[in-house]
DNA sequence: ATTAAAAATGCAATCGATTACAACAAAAAT
DNA sequence: ATTTTTGTTGTAATCGATTGCATTTTTAAT
């Protein structure tokens, strides 16, 4: 079993000091020539490779980022991380990966459990619950350990975000169904405590009102990304005396389930009723009848993420930068709105 | 903003040694109640937080572990990953998550990282390469770092794994395929240098000939799991004078490519071409035509192998014990080869 | 050949916690 | 009252690397 050699070994072989060694290895102060080749030499001859954590100890910086998501196993959150991690790790930095399931109290340890293992800083996209307190927030602030919000944000003073313009993808997703022809199109919301669902509301609404188009409130659902909520509360749309002939969702999944829905209906899409979703998961590019989606560039959000980190842990510890970067949704349009193909293609 | 306290911070306060506060706080020797409750109450009381990286330094242990997948943003390792999570988590560990994206000198440098980030474990799937080295993995073995395989693994002696039956899966899939009737089955696999490929393969060809059907080496493809892939080998195999009537992929990539080409050829599934993938992910479920698949059940991977590392980890450290779980495989039959729903509805 | 200036290296403290070993106190045994 | 035992706490080294300051060596200048 292989003893790790230290600076120490190298010294004692070498007959000189610890504290030489390390010079020569980090060529930070005037060593000779020789000596540094030397150590360098020896060191790459005994294997030496530094320890990290004595480095962490000393220095106060572990070089472990802290990602904090509700869960890892959806695509969207999966692709961020991979942004991330393509970003940090050519800087020697290492992801620690920790999810919320959504639960308030769950973040709050998480960000405790971080904070414990020294981590140099937090990304994360907050849980989906209606709690109030951001303590936990202030807790990192106060020990000057940078937070990075991305996709699901608060509004706190010091605290760095990249999001992409909610507003105005869901303006364009709404535009893009009022250009197709709808005139009235219900919208598929979540928990607008949220900033993004707020928003993605508040675009869809303004687009309706711009278009000179009744808004009307009963269109509009709150409900939770899942296949099975999108069937259940398509079917009480259709059921109504005035159904709408359009649908655009917050999310890829309520869309997938009001498409389900709408078929098993016998309505034709998008015909009868167009429908566009939002995050542009993978598996609406390649259904049968592929789904118009808003996407959101996760691996990009990701990569940004990590380089504001980086710009924070870099900086003087004492400018408090506080950067909002907004990214620019895309909407893709696909076989669920498109009516017109000749008008496109043109 | 607020200096960590330390143990000496603790110590002076109360007028006594570091050494005293550390063991009242860890309740190991012999301390009197007294103390105890007093080093406890004002450890509490000015916000102490054990400093990981110190403990880390001196024991050697960090309560990291690395995972090493090819990449992250697919939901099999992404699921692989929240079950290694959510069974490490509690136990005080944090996860590090590396990606190879199937290149052999990037598994090379992440091992490096992680190792010297002082990790105390590596779970890993390794990159789909040629190589034959194995260098690094002894080099982990040879400083006594548990290394768990799951999935992709290779046969090294010393380290456990954690896998599925790939044999039986294959198996299954096939006789299914056998049983709806089809007598020409074609095989997408995949570089089988790797078990997982290999066997699955096995596990095909053993059924072929166990049913008493011609084995036709020029039904097997190697490929990659890309759907592109998947349509051009169906487009090469339909065109043969003899196609086959039944596809079984290792990958439900593949199988999407062939039932895209399949019906753009105008044929139909399953009745004239049956389709099996492998993996079952997401989209295999809720596509218009699902895809009958093989599931890997990936979180139960995931807590198994994290499982493993936790009793490896446990051990005393003398005692080299090679586990090998192998799952059970679930075959999940959808219309992609169900031909005669009666029989199966009886 | 001396001395001043510059370059290279050594010394020792530090980061925060743990832990043999020593030392002291209090309680028990003689 | 003295010795032994037990229970608590202190001392100091350790983990491995970094760094301000002191010291030595080398080179340049007089």
């Amino acid at each position: 079993m292989g003893k790790k050699t230290t600076i120490y070994d190298i010294a004692e072989k070498l007959n000189i000091t610890a504290a030489t060694v390390s010079r020569a290895l980090n060529g930070n102060s005037k060593i000779s020539e020789k000596t540094r080749k030397l150590v360098n030499d020896t060191a790459k001859e005994m294997n030496y490779e530094q320890n990290k954590l004595a480095l962490a100890l000393k220095s106060g910086k572990s070089f472990n980022v802290g990602v904090i998501v509700p869960r890892i196993d959806t695509n969207f959150f999966a692709s961020v991380i991979r942004g991330i991690e393509d970003e940090l790790h050519p800087n020697g930095y290492h992801v620690i990966i920790c999810q919320t399931h959504d639960q308030e109290n769950l973040e709050i340890e998480n960000i405790n459990s971080l904070l414990n293992a020294q981590v140099d800083g937090i990304l994360m996209s907050i849980s989906n619950s209606k709690l109030e307190t951001n303590q936990h927030f202030q807790k990192l602030l106060k020990k000057g350990v940078p937070l990075i919000f991305f996709d699901r944000k608060k509004d706190i003073a010091g605290v760095s975000s990249v999001t992409i313009d909610d507003f105005k993808g869901a303006y364009e997703a709404t535009q893009h169904l009022i250009d197709q022809g709808c005139k009235r199109i219900a919208h598929y919301s979540s928990n607008r405590d949220i900033l993004i669902f707020k928003n993605r509301y508040l675009g869809y609404k303004q687009a309706i009102i711009d278009n000179g188009l009744e808004f009307d409130e009963t269109l509009v659902i709150e409900t939770i990304s899942k296949i099975i909520e999108g069937r259940k509360i398509t079917k009480q749309l259709l059921a109504m005396k005035n159904p709408p002939d359009a649908i655009f969702s917050v999310s890829d999944f309520t869309a997938l389930g009001a498409i389900e829905e709408i078929k098993a209906h016998g309505l034709k899409i998008p015909e009868d009723i167009s429908v566009v979703g939002f995050s542009n998961e993978p598996f609406t590019r390649f259904m049968e009848l592929s789904i118009s989606s808003v996407d959101q560039s996760p691996i990009e959000m990701g990569r940004i993420s990590a380089q504001v980190f980086l710009e924070e842990a870099n900086n003087s510890k004492k400018i408090k930068s506080e950067k909002q970067v907004v990214l620019s949704p895309e909407l893709i349009i696909r076989d669920s709105s498109l009516k017109s193909k000749v008008l496109v293609d043109n």
